[in-house]
DNA sequence: CTAGGGTTAG
């Protein structure tokens, strides 16, 4: 194709889909006449191209630039945008904890002449759940007559609401609204009730709903009621009746699937049956399910258990092989192992080798490691890590870094102890106990001055 | 992706 054509309509369309990387995108989308050369020319945006750009940006959690399209978009008159679109964007800022903007966005929608409907409000209700603020997700659903019905997908997430909450009575609560108001439940209904009874432990009611939602609503269990039955089940060590369950869904023909599959091995492989485990395993490859990043997690952490690192490495390898990225608990399970058998070198050489395999350490990653070198005794590469966790913005647990700050006394350690201070006070999580470490150290301290110093610096950190 | 299950850590 020569470079030096314009670019038409729909090539830049197909050339966005195509493009990964949302800088890159971004670029083409601003400038898509690669010749400089080429006088410029209104350039050829369609709907799909705007859809794609944003929704791109918004996935790459690239809010600013997003927004920036999206004033673009507004000028636009030749098209009027689609709902789902806004409904993704709202979605993007509740994935990144901004349910304000999510608020902001949803409000702004009728000014790019889209109607809303309750499938954008479900979005935003939606934002408001996935950030635990229940509260405002019951004041939103008061207003709710302005946007249409609610239909079974607001009841389902409100419901949801109160069942992560442990608020169940709510939720049935919720569950005879809709029901009084006509709204017929269906399976995601049961299956969030039955998740949120497993959830508090009242399993008996659980089963009886699980009875009920055939005979009274003919609606069917599907995987999904099933995995939180048999995880609750694993939990309280009636590992019979959770097989029980997993028989009555191949007799009932319900499709066993991944999510099945990891909660049965690792119920087993918490109780100590590792061979069963292995047994399930390889049960499942047979039946031709296909395990996914969970189920090579749980494999991941029996193998470890068991102080096999190979074969920990070994599942790590064919999950690349077979397409099922490593996430970061894949490597979290290794990373925790290698340190509680003092393989901190190892453990070392893994977490710097995540970024280049593609996977970013997470809070816990930081963690581990910081807590596995103390214990290692290894305290000037922990002082070291933990400076680089406080700058990425992740937080030591207290109890950690207390019992870091003793051994670093306890060893008359000064200079990498005040490193430790320093860095800890960038961070901003000095607390009380900490506050008392310093001060019992400030007291003890032969060197007045410095004990002053650090005094000094800690007033700074609370005012 | 307007809604749901299963894995690590604490």
């Amino acid at each position: 194709m020569n470079p030096a054509r314009p670019i038409t309509t729909f090539r830049l369309a197909s050339l966005l889909r195509l493009q990964k990387d949302p800088k890159l995108a971004l670029k083409l989308f601003k400038n898509p006449n690669p010749n400089p050369k080429t006088p410029l020319k209104p350039i050829p945006y369609s709907l799909l191209s705007y859809d794609l750009i944003i929704t791109k940006l918004g996935r790459a959690k690239m809010f600013k630039e997003m927004q920036e399209i999206l004033a673009q978009l507004k000028e636009e008159i030749r098209f009027t945008s689609k709902e789902a679109l806004f409904c993704d964007i709202i979605n993007f800022y509740g994935r990144a904890h901004l349910p304000e903007n999510a608020l902001k966005v949803f409000d702004e929608v009728p000014s790019f002449r889209v109607q809303r409907t309750i499938k954008s409000y479900n979005s935003l209700l939606n934002v408001f759940l996935m950030c635990k603020d229940f509260d405002k997700m019951r004041e939103l659903f008061v207003g709710i007559e302005k946007f249409g019905k609610a239909d079974a997908c607001t009841y389902n997430l409100l419901i949801r609401g109160f069942c992560t909450s442990g608020r169940i009575d709510d939720a049935c609560k919720v569950f005879d609204e809709m029901k009084k108001r006509g709204v017929s439940p269906n399976v995601i209904t049961f299956g969030n009730l039955i998740y949120g009874l497993c959830l508090n432990l009242r399993l008996t009611e659980a089963f009886k709903l699980k009875t009920d939602m055939v005979k009274v609503y003919r609606v069917y269990p599907n995987a999904y009621i099933y995995a939180s039955l048999i995880k609750r089940l694993c939990e309280n060590g009636e590992l019979n009746l959770a097989f029980r369950l997993k028989e009555e869904m191949i007799r009932n023909k319900i499709e066993m699937d991944s999510a099945i599959y990891s909660t049965l091995i690792s119920g087993l492989c918490k109780v100590g049956r590792k061979e069963e485990a292995l047994i399930v395993w390889e049960d499942m490859k047979v039946s031709g399910c296909k395990p996914d990043t969970v189920t090579y997690n749980v494999m991941i952490n029996l193998f470890c258990k068991d102080k096999d690192f190979e074969a920990a490495y070994r599942l790590l390898d064919e999950m690349v092989e077979k397409g099922c990225k490593p996430d970061v608990i894949s490597y979290n399970v290794i990373l925790r192992e290698l340190f509680n058998e003092g393989k901190w070198g190892e453990a070392n050489d893994l977490f710097e080798d995540m970024p280049r395999r593609g996977c970013s350490p997470d809070v816990v990653s930081y963690r581990i490691l910081f807590d596995g070198l103390c214990n290692g005794m290894q305290f000037k590469e922990a002082a070291l890590i933990l400076d680089e966790m406080i700058f990425k913005g992740f937080a030591p647990r207290s109890a950690s870094i207390c019992k870091f700050v003793d051994s670093l006394c306890e060893g008359k350690n000064e200079d990498l102890l005040w490193s430790v201070f320093n860095s800890l006070e960038k961070g901003k999580i000095i607390d009380v106990d900490l506050w008392r470490m310093a001060v019992a150290l400030a007291l003890k301290d032969d060197k007045i001055s410095s004990s002053f110093e650090l005094v000094d610096s800690l007033i700074d950190v609370v005012n």
